[in-house]
DNA sequence: GCATCTTTATAACTCAGGGTTATATCCATG
DNA sequence: CATGGATATAACCCTGAGTTATAAAGATGC
């Protein structure tokens, strides 16, 4: 079988016309280039150059073959870039599912972000709840999950990618948009959007709330960050907003503010255990956390 | 760089599942595979394999370069088969000058066996002189010359590819067909097609003539043995014809006969020294020595 | 006509990589 | 718990592609 190295050989030598020219092109010794003809020769049992008067002349046949060989070389090229590319996880394909506070805020910030360096990527997003977050990574369905509360899964693993805290969002003008710090108090005497007792979020700021002997009262009920904000923004009420769907919106007609005590949250990264997490995947997910490194949203960003 | 072999342990690997199977495949052992796909992760610098429960299940960049590879093993095979093709001088492009006796005679009935085994071949067949022999040889246009008479040039080398003889050709019916041999001095008594004493093949005729005391008479000059068989055949006269214008044609009209004494006369390949031969030159030239190797045509062959 | 340059070929050696066998380890399974 | 199938590791071998040094043979220039 005559190997990939010998076309090269062939061609150069072909394409410059002498042994030495080709050793320096190809940045090996002459005696090197001889010898990998000569063998060449041996093994596939004709002449490819006509040696006279110590000059080598190349064949038909060995110019025949060496124009063969150019595809092949734009083969070995191909390949050779598209390593390169899964490498550099500019090529692929990346599925994400998330929860949709994260989807609808960080998400699609981050991703146009990440996009712009590698235009050739396929995406696939999708939102869902941890359950569904769950089925996809299982199935393998999807190479990335991204929730903030952690999934509890013996397939999947959990890596914490960022850290964020629940921030008080109020309708622009509201009373509590005068206070640089809303404590949690506060916010049972004001018209307050909050999550069912059910739900992670919930469950969370219920622990606050009652290690403080506070009950957390609220008007209206929600199950996601993104439609509390979205009433917010429509002066229904305030809310606490995870900072993570803050992040990459224009926050006009609404208010930020911190809290207080500050509630902690992070986001998790998530992948199955079942199937080997593409190298796309690890990519996004450290450019996600070089991204949240920066710190979570301030009172006031607009990012 | 990559390899090919690295691509094709790959591929393998991937196809059938397991390294041991691949290697099975490969005709290797087992750990060569497991060293070979570590080699290439730690080149590449991203995981090709999931290790889990000590099995191997691939990443989807693996699937990716193995797919993309596909195309490189088809074109290492395409190069593989020309390389094929060209020592079996099944492929390629032959450039034939002749005599016009040889072009006339033997050449296509060899030819046409030559090239059923061999459909895909380029020819280029020329009938000229031996100058125009001659100088196709020298100026690259043409493989291989084919001639009765050597030609002598410095930069030309001749190889004597048959033997055949004079044959004395005469309409059917005529009175010398009567004979089993016919003697040369018989020719001066009939009709006689011949050549110009100026040709090599007159030359090589008058001398046998003069050294058995005889002049060479003939009513009517050609140049070409073709010519001389063509007027024979239409009852003009008789004729000498070399044994290699009768190979190959049907004699239908006309008687052939020995002469004593033989006049013998070897067919030429000629090459030239400024240019590689091809292989399939010199293919062809053994082929055509295996055809006439079988013996000159004799009298009543049709071949 | 002789020295020099260019070019290819040869010789003798080095070294890395791909191969080997033997064996360890890990897990699924009867 | 033993067994079988799978991958990985260790220690070794050998071929082949590379090296340097040098020879040989034409071209070239003074």
């Amino acid at each position: 079988m005559i190997s990939a190295r010998q076309l090269e050989v062939l061609s150069t030598v072909i394409e410059v016309g002498t042994t030495a020219r080709a050793a320096e092109l190809l940045a090996v010794s002459q005696p090197a280039i001889s010898n990998m003809i000569r063998h060449t020769e041996d093994l596939i049992g004709f002449p490819l150059f006509h040696r006279e008067h110590g000059r080598l002349t190349p064949t038909h046949e060995a110019r025949h073959i060496a124009q063969e060989a150019q595809h092949l070389f734009m083969q070995q090229k191909r390949v050779e870039s598209i390593v390169n590319e899964l490498r550099g996880g500019t090529i692929g394909r990346l599925s994400i599912v998330a929860t949709p506070s994260i989807g609808h805020g960080i998400l699609p910030h981050v991703l146009s972000r990440f996009m712009e360096q590698r235009p050739k990527l396929q995406l696939s997003i999708e939102l869902g709840s941890i359950d569904e977050i769950n089925r996809r990574l299982v199935s393998g369905r999807a190479d990335l999950g991204l929730s903030i509360t952690p999934p509890r899964h013996s397939a999947l693993s959990v890596h914490e990618v960022g850290a964020g805290r629940m921030m008080c969002v109020c309708p622009d003008g509201h009373e509590l948009g005068l206070l640089d710090t809303i404590s949690i108090a506060d916010l049972n005497h004001v018209q307050h959007i909050s999550y069912g007792t059910g739900t992670p979020l919930g469950q969370q700021i219920d622990k606050v709330f009652s290690e403080r002997g506070l009950e957390r009262r609220y008007f209206c009920e929600v199950r996601h960050t993104a439609t509390a904000l979205e009433m917010v923004r429509n002066g229904l009420g305030v809310a606490l907003v995870d900072s993570f769907a803050l992040i990459g919106q224009r926050h006009h007609g609404v208010t930020v503010r911190d809290t207080s005590p500050e509630l902690p949250l992070n986001m998790h990264a998530v992948t199955s255990n079942l199937f080997p997490t593409s190298n796309l995947a690890l990519r996004f997910q450290s450019f996600l956390a070089d991204v949240l490194i920066g710190g979570p949203v301030q009172p006031g960003d607009t990012v």
